[in-house]
DNA sequence: CCTTGTACCATGCGTACCAGTGGTACATAT
DNA sequence: ATATGTACCACTGGTACGCATGGTACAAGG
């Protein structure tokens, strides 16, 4: 398992983990129940901050790309495979391109949306639908 | 009619304007088709530049509380008093919390969120659905 | 002792956006 | 000539946020 870091990259350093991580695993270079570097080890390597590594690792983990076992340490996921396919990236991107489409027809300006989603986003109002 | 502008208030010029115009609006100060100021005039009594009451007055024939009939001048609509109580920006926050709260739910981050509305936001060119 | 992941405090840098200002120009009609 | 609303160019402050960084601490097990 081959990572590298360009800081001088337009990617910032968890993002490139990311996307290595999720590319590694979708070519068969990671495969579910591999180890992956510990995050202390992974920044010594890299000369990044643990916290930049844990970054990474928190959001592969949101992604079912790869599981923390505590002391233990992080492993590829079970169906990090298929997961790696997911973007769910694409998926808020078209959320939010759907409401915003809605919006913008209004004649809500883009201005006025921005403030009222920093607004919403302060107002914990989290109406849950899950 | 009474327009003053506070440079020293928290809500910017342009939001005062449409404040106080609604309000004489809704308490019948002004009523429904009654000129409004030019712009220029307008702009030159609070001693403003003519871009900030144009933004003020586009805002308001948006929301059908004022009409401008081009050379002729600015009035105030004929259903401005009941367009006076919408309030186009709760819909928007509700339409907003409702799109966040689908995606926090997900487990996106508020970060994830913003970065992906920016990305959005200037992808002008992309579908049509009016 | 060591490791693991995770959590909290804090800071600086760079960027993007909003709001307002400035000037100029146009087509319209009086 | 004057007035109307509207459109375009560029620029300056202020603010908010993302990203990465520093250090410290915890519970869990080796």
């Amino acid at each position: 398992m081959e990572i590298t870091v360009d800081l001088n990259g337009a990617e910032p350093p968890f993002a490139q983990l990311i996307s290595q991580i999720r590319a590694a695993v979708q070519n068969g270079a990671l495969s579910p129940g591999d180890p992956l570097p510990s995050i202390r080890q992974l920044a010594t390597d890299l000369e990044l901050n643990n916290k930049t590594v844990a970054k990474a690792y928190r959001l592969l983990e949101r992604d079912s790309i790869v599981e923390s076992r505590g002391y233990r340490g992080t492993f590829v996921h079970r169906e990090a495979r298929a997961n790696s396919e997911v973007d769910l990236n694409a998926w808020v991107a078209e959320q939010l391109a759907e409401t915003v489409g809605r919006l913008r027809d209004a004649g809500v300006t883009d201005a006025e949306i921005r403030t009222s989603l920093a607004f919403v986003m302060n107002e914990r109002s989290t109406q849950g639908e899950s």
